[in-house]
DNA sequence: CGGATGGTTGACAAGATTCAATCGGAGTGG
DNA sequence: CCACTCCGATTGAATCTTGTCAACCATCCG
């Protein structure tokens, strides 16, 4: 049989490596042709834009393979990485009538594209996938929060810390390689996440080296030593 | 007819002072009793405490009058607010099992208090219901990315700037006055939402009414006086 | 009247940012 | 195959902002 063009990038749903994480999990697998039907494969390349803060929210998308990046920019240029998206996370929980951030590729990614329109019409058919989607937007929110502690009250290690647990963590939730963890972002990615900038970013890995909580073979590549130290670092927070 | 006590702070549904923004507005005057019938009333005093981060979520509740703060706190002390709650808003729309934040009332503060269980019921048997604290959620979401793109990019006199705007932009939405806009908080608590000191917050204070933005007729009441100009400090954030 | 609380202001120090230089690896072209 | 360039990351030095510590003020309340 032939590849057709809204096939999703990984074959069909059925061996899709998100299939039992993603929100398609909340469809049985003689539902999941639904989905199917009006979902469209998107591949990304690194660095490339997909989404534009500001455009209608036309479409909705479900990330499985690569990672992508929320991104909220100020006028001068300044900008603020809100969210890294993992295989297996949604795109477009948030907003409404228009996309609040914008949304680029951090490495080659692939996903699911669905149109919201028709997206919506299958959330109200199949009520298993609108709470799932509630469920999603709930652990976005708590992440968000978390978020704004480490921003407003974590010292500069201690929030590179916490980035780091957090990440491996959600790696690990997400069923990828936990430790020793690769960055696929760049430093000044980190910098925006957290608020700081790319030297005190630097800084801040060779503290924590240093201090023997981690190593990194290379500036890509963090492997968590002491795990315990390094939660005491974050304050416990993530 | 003598006040029963789950009654809500308001008198009844019908003449609630947000029956038209809150959850309840979700249903019609003729279901409004299926609300009313699993609802407390609760009032709260200055500073008491309704949650704390940690317990069980056995209630939700809606605030009609006064103010909360959500709360993180750090082992070692340190607070980060992660909102404020008007008259309105809903309370529990972040957590599952646990409440992740620590809720007081800023001020004297009315609520409706819902057991979680039989909510969770009547959200089930009215979608339109689901609906709206979903979109509340939503709300949320976005809010909390806001307060993420002010607490990691923005100086002290940018962060109060956006606070203030966004606050009266709130406090209009929910039918309250805007400008002069009433601080209810404590210095603390706003420093303790923008990721500052009480003492940075006060000085930002100083600049912005010695800019001419603003007026501090006292130091719990502002009034907006060049809005725009005030927009362009906070980087049209909020 | 006096104490407590919250807010403002000042002086100083610590820490992050800024600016600049260096390093290292990847990719390119000779 | 090697030299070169480019980009990202690291490190160092100087500056500047914010936090810290302290004093002072005003208001509220007992």
């Amino acid at each position: 049989m032939p590849e057709r063009a809204h096939r999703p990038p990984c074959g069909a749903c059925a061996e899709c490596g998100v299939r039992t994480m993603a929100v398609c999990a909340a469809l049985a697998d003689d539902e999941i042709s639904a989905l199917e039907r009006i979902m469209t494969a998107r591949r990304l390349g690194a660095d490339e834009t997909l989404v534009v803060e500001g455009e209608t929210r036309k479409r909705v998308y479900s990330l499985t393979e690569g990672m992508l990046r929320l991104s909220i920019a100020l006028p001068d240029g300044r900008r603020q990485i809100t969210g890294f998206l993992l295989p297996g996370d949604y795109l477009g929980l948030a907003d409404d009538e228009v996309y609040t951030a914008s949304v680029e590729a951090v490495v080659p990614a692939a996903l699911c594209s669905f149109p919201v329109r028709e997206m919506d019409a299958l959330i109200e058919t199949y009520p298993r996938l609108k709470d799932r989607l509630f469920r999603f937007t709930r652990a976005a929110l708590r992440q968000a929060r978390e978020n704004q502690v480490i921003l407003g009250r974590l010292a500069p290690v201690e929030k590179l810390a916490a980035f780091l647990l957090a990440l491996s963590r959600r790696m690990a939730e997400n069923k990828l390689a936990d430790n020793p963890v690769p960055l696929a972002m760049t430093r000044a990615d980190i910098a925006d996440y957290l608020g700081l900038t790319i030297e005190t970013v630097s800084r801040s890995f060779t503290k924590l080296r240093n201090q023997g909580l981690i190593r990194l073979p290379d500036a890509h590549l963090v492997e968590i030593v002491d795990r315990r130290s390094l939660e005491a670092v974050a304050g416990t927070v993530a």
